[in-house]
DNA sequence: ATAATAGGCAACTAAAAGGTTGCATGTCAA
DNA sequence: TTGACATGCAACCTTTTAGTTGCCTATTAT
């Protein structure tokens, strides 16, 4: 939980996630193509999202490529997020109520 | 967006931020109470959520009492998320079809 | 008025993150 | 089989982060 936040917790790699949101399934050399630096940065922040499980890999002879992992992102959503999100009205009420005294 | 991400991407920080989801309204004091490491520690996280604007404080006095704020989570759920948890049926049929290649 | 209490500010440190360059390895194409 | 291409690995550097300690300020209670 806590690799998957750290992940998504970087602009690079979120970019490189868009990127493949935009087409599935690039190799390093092409994710490489549209970042704004090299090679090896573009390979580490890969590693990072695929130590975190955002995204999977399929090795197609001397070629990587990369699939996001929409599973991880639906579970923080659904086990963090909506906890959080759900309880929207109760806090504001709470801190207007406060807010008043 | 890259503020609330990296203020989310703390596990210290989610602690906080779970002690206020149990009772909201805490000050900081209070807060130290659970928490592992020392009061300017805290402090600084509170300062960090306050500045992501997922925590809303309120003065009482001398004291400062924290609450959440559930609109960016809110927020990242809609605008973000989404987005990535939606893809879940297609990505994941992509993937098996390139892997029987 | 004074002491205790709640919190803020600033300087410092250690560790982690984000990025680089250089070199090594494996695969493909001529 | 040799050269080019796709990627990996490791060392290094700089900036950020997470946390500390020490001191200052404002409010409350006695």
């Amino acid at each position: 939980m806590d690799q998957i936040f750290k992940a998504l917790a970087n602009k690079s790699r979120r970019e490189v996630m868009d990127q493949l949101f935009a087409r599935d399934g690039l190799t390093l050399n092409e994710l490489c193509e549209n970042a704004s630096f090299s090679r090896q940065g573009v390979s580490k922040h890969l590693q990072i999202l695929e130590d975190a499980d955002l995204v999977v890999t399929h090795w197609s002879g001397r070629e990587k490529h990369h699939y996001l992992n929409p599973m991880p992102v639906h579970e923080i959503s659904e086990r963090w997020l909506k906890k959080y999100a759900r309880r929207q009205m109760t806090a504001v009420s709470a801190l207007k109520k406060n807010l008043e005294k």
